[in-house]
DNA sequence: ATCTATTTATAAAG
DNA sequence: TCTTTATAAATAGAT
């Protein structure tokens, strides 16, 4: 620390107490949040003060937090969790598989807007700042992978068009005749979303 | 930070998130350590490593620490799972189980925007589609959460100020005074995220 | 709350 | 993962 080296061990003074638990308090959620955000890490932080004042931070919720957590605790509790849970015959790798498989689909059905009734504003607004990243993302994915498949599309036009010419030429030299042939309107494999680039593609061909 | 300051945003490299996680963990996890040991404070820490790897730190033990912070975590426990088990029940696979679990985790984080690089663009804009429409809902959720919070706490201060305008009144008829109450350091049970709404609630308080 | 001398934490490199 | 080292951050004590 500073201007002196401090042992760790309960500071007496209540006050000096006070004003270092002030102090590293702040310190310590500085550091929790910045490890969630450097690290991907979800993590939950709860602080009761000496006088009982509560501060608490969760990367995502506390509730799916201390669930997750849940999963790695074993039977320490004695009491009956379920009563389902007793009747059936299963082992804990199955209980905690199904269990993180009920946490995954909750977490899945509140990203669609649903199961939300129990959830605080703060988790909704958690929920929403994270389905706006991840639209965000997506969406620049797809921007990309259109760019790419148009470029695609259009050598494979351009490859086309030009085996048709000799084609063409070929069966010129052999007397035959034909109508040419549509391109856009050839039941290819081109996916139908990509009807709104016909034009361009047509014009990238010639 | 050191060598160099460093941006608190998502480590993309791989390793170096690794590194830079094993180091900052047990950072915080000595923090947190040394602030419940200098001012006696109860304090739990859960840390999930984004490859799902648990660590914690619980200054008393877990479960009191979670009790005390007085989270709903019944429901899920009693009802999800169950359904769940209902389904196991009958497979009784693990195998099937983990398949599931690796299928949930793809889906959510390709809603957070990862492992999209074989999507093709269809699937991409049906991914957009269904993140508009979750973002959509939860926004409208979150809406209608703060308009309802809102006004319970518009109404609660409104009956504290009644009340206390009322024990004024009495203490006054008893010749005492004393100085005005701020509610806002208030050690109540009103949410500490409305920390944000203090302005708003006083205007509407008068 | 602010200041500042020191101790700690840690990023980068090995 | 461990060590080293230069530098950024945290913070004890004082004001």
């Amino acid at each position: 620390m500073t201007r002196k080296k401090i042992e760790i061990k309960k500071i007496d003074n209540i006050s000096a107490r006070q004003v270092t638990f002030s102090k590293r308090r702040r310190g310590l959620f500085k550091k929790t949040r910045e490890l969630a955000t450097l690290c991907d890490a979800e993590i939950g932080l709860i602080v009761f003060s000496s006088t009982g004042k509560l501060y608490d931070y969760a990367s995502s919720s506390m509730q799916k937090i201390v669930e997750r957590h849940g999963i790695h605790l074993d039977m320490q509790r004695s009491d009956q969790p379920c009563i389902d849970l007793q009747l059936i015959e299963r082992s804990d790798d199955i209980y905690r598989l199904s269990h993180e498989i009920a946490i995954k689909t909750h977490e899945l059905r509140q990203l669609n807007g649903e199961e939300l009734q129990d959830s605080t504003v703060q988790e909704l607004q958690k929920l929403e700042e994270l389905l706006e990243r991840g639209l965000m993302r997506v969406s620049k994915a797809k921007d990309k992978a259109i760019v790419n498949e148009t470029f695609e599309l259009k050598s494979k036009g351009k490859k086309l068009m030009g085996e048709n010419k000799r084609l063409k030429q070929v069966t010129h030299e052999q007397g035959q005749s034909f109508d040419s042939v549509d391109l856009s309107s050839s039941s290819s494999n081109i996916p139908q979303h990509f009807n709104d680039f016909d034009t361009s593609l047509k014009l990238g061909f010639s």
